[in-house]
Parts: structure tokens; sequence; C-alpha cells
DNA sequence: CAACGAATTAGAACAATTCTAAACTGTGAG
DNA sequence: CTCACAGTTTAGAATTGTTCTAATTCGTTG
């Protein structure tokens, strides 16, 4: 009884698991950050917020790790990056379909599911050029 | 005969009319900026491109005064700010309901105009938020 | 338990942007 | 027209988010 964890974090085998289905060697660094990341359904981070959270909880991790982690795991498609702040860059860990609000002042995400929203009308490109995806940005503020 | 312009730009006194209107005293920067994004229709651009565009037109300008023109304009309603990129801030000189293209691997914003696209389903914000604005944008790539 | 390539890391380097504080300039009162 | 003064510009330093470098450490496989 000496060890009381007390988070409802997924197992390090399950994120060993899913680091080497993703083709990913399982290190410590990407244990603990998979294991904080897909813990709960969707989350929202930015490289200093994962940063902290796996500091504050006592893993030692450098940020630069935490920058090349997000990448891969964005490479690898377990993550998604969100450019909705021209200062910060946002990784999703939900990576269907799907769109946001954001709450600029406190660089807040939230999820709309993807039928939600539906976007009607979009031209076709110039020629050359072929659609990649189409985001879409509800910003909203504190009233 | 010695003087040979032959840009189309607007005059600097529309220039100044229009910079007065806004509450903005006319400097020579001031003027020289306005007359250079408003001379068309619409512009997409950079600090840094927009300083490119009128250091090498022989003004001198400040990359610190082309920041503080920017952000002055985009207060008095004048430009509005672009967010697609993580890396740079673009400026809109069309303030009016309208959409973008992007081409990421250039930088390039290309307008929808704003009847084009129909947004449907954006579900209300959660209690205490309201919505700002919603921006689409359409990410393309070459193919 | 090597051995070797992959991964991590501290710290330097970068790029975009903002800040500082000193010099300059537009304006309007006299 | 002149001057005074608030507003503006500017060089350069500072800040911030991110990437790079090169040395160390680690995971895997034989
Ligand atoms: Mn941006
Ligand atoms: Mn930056
Ligand atoms: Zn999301
Ligand atoms: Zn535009």
């Amino acid at each position: 009884m000496a060890k009381a964890s007390r988070e409802p974090k997924i197992s390090a085998e399950e994120a060993t698991a899913r680091l080497r289905h993703a083709g990913l060697r399982p290190t410590r660094q990407r244990v603990e950050l998979a294991g904080l990341l897909f813990q709960d359904g969707d989350r929202h981070v930015t490289a200093e917020s994962l940063h902290d959270e796996v500091s504050g909880a006592g893993v030692k991790v450098s940020l630069a790790t935490v920058y090349n982690t997000l990448h891969q795991f964005t490479e690898a498609g377990l993550l998604r990056q969100v450019i909705v702040d021209a200062a910060r860059s946002y990784f999703d860990t939900n990576t269907g379909d799907h769109q946001h609000f954001f709450l600029e002042k406190e660089g807040l995400l939230i999820d709309i599911p993807g039928e939600t929203i539906a976007v009607a009308g979009v031209p076709a490109p110039p020629p050359g050029l072929s659609v990649d995806r189409v985001d879409v940005v509800v910003r909203v503020r504190r009233n």
C-alpha cells in the first residue's frame, strides 16, 4: 500500500500497446504522455500545458521531448493539430471530423461534434488545387 | 517629367482622408502604408510582406511601425486579422463577411465571398458565452 | 548482456512579435 | 507663423513559442 495513485489514467500497458501499434517505441516519456493524453475522451493541449501537467505529476520530461512527442503522435495519427490562435499551437486527441468553439480570452477549445455543423457552398478551388479539409472555428466570448 | 510613378495607388489625399476619418493622424508612414494597402480591392498581408513592399518602394518605415500600424488599422476597423497559420499573422483589407481558401505551402490566402458558403447547425454556445464570429478556412494543396 | 540505432535533453538558436525609451513630427493655440 | 506638447516613430533589446544541435541515455534484438 505504498503507492496510492488516484488517477484514472490508462495503464502503462494500454499506452504501450497503443504506441507499438502506431509504430512508436514505448519509451518512459512517451508512455507517460500517452497516459495523460488518452485517459479521457477529448483533450486539447498545448506543448506548455502538457509539459506543466506531466511535470506537475512529478514526471521528468523535457519540453523538447513534449514537442517531439506531440509531433510524432500527430504524424502517427494519434493527434491532430488545431490552428485557432496566432500565438500557440493546440493538439487535439479527437482526430475525427469535428469543429470547435474557441474562447480566445482563456485559450479554451470546446468540441462541436462532426455532424452538427453543415458547411454548404464551398466553391471548387482554383485550378491545380484540391481541398484538404474545411475548418470551422466558432469564436466566442464571455458576455 | 522627373518623377514617373506608374503605381495606380490611391492618392495621398485619399489616404489622408481615410485616416482622419478613422481618427488616426495622417503621418508620412501611415499615409504610405494606407496607400499600398487600399489601392486595390482585397489584399492579405503579413507584417513582413508589407514591410518588404514599402521598403522596396524606397520608403523608409521601420518594421515596428508596420506592426503598430497594422494593429491600429485593425482597431480602427480598416483591417481584419486572419488566423490560419500558427507561425504568421495575416491582415486582410476586406473587412466584410467572407471566408478563405488557404494554401498552406505558399502562405497564400484567397477570398471566398461572404454569401458563397453557408454554415448551418452551429449550436448555441455554452451558457455565459456568445458567438463573436464563425470562421471557415478551406485548406487546399497543389495536386 | 552487448551493441547499435532511436530517443531524450540542455541549452543554443530562431522567427515572429512586442517593448522601451529616446528622438521626431503633426497639430492647434496663441 | 511659431512653439509646445501629445502623439508617433524607431533602433535595438526583450519576450515568446518553437526548433535545432550535439552529446548522453535508453530500448530492442541477437
Ligand atoms: Mn496566425
Ligand atoms: Mn512566436
Ligand atoms: Zn477538438
Ligand atoms: Zn480575405
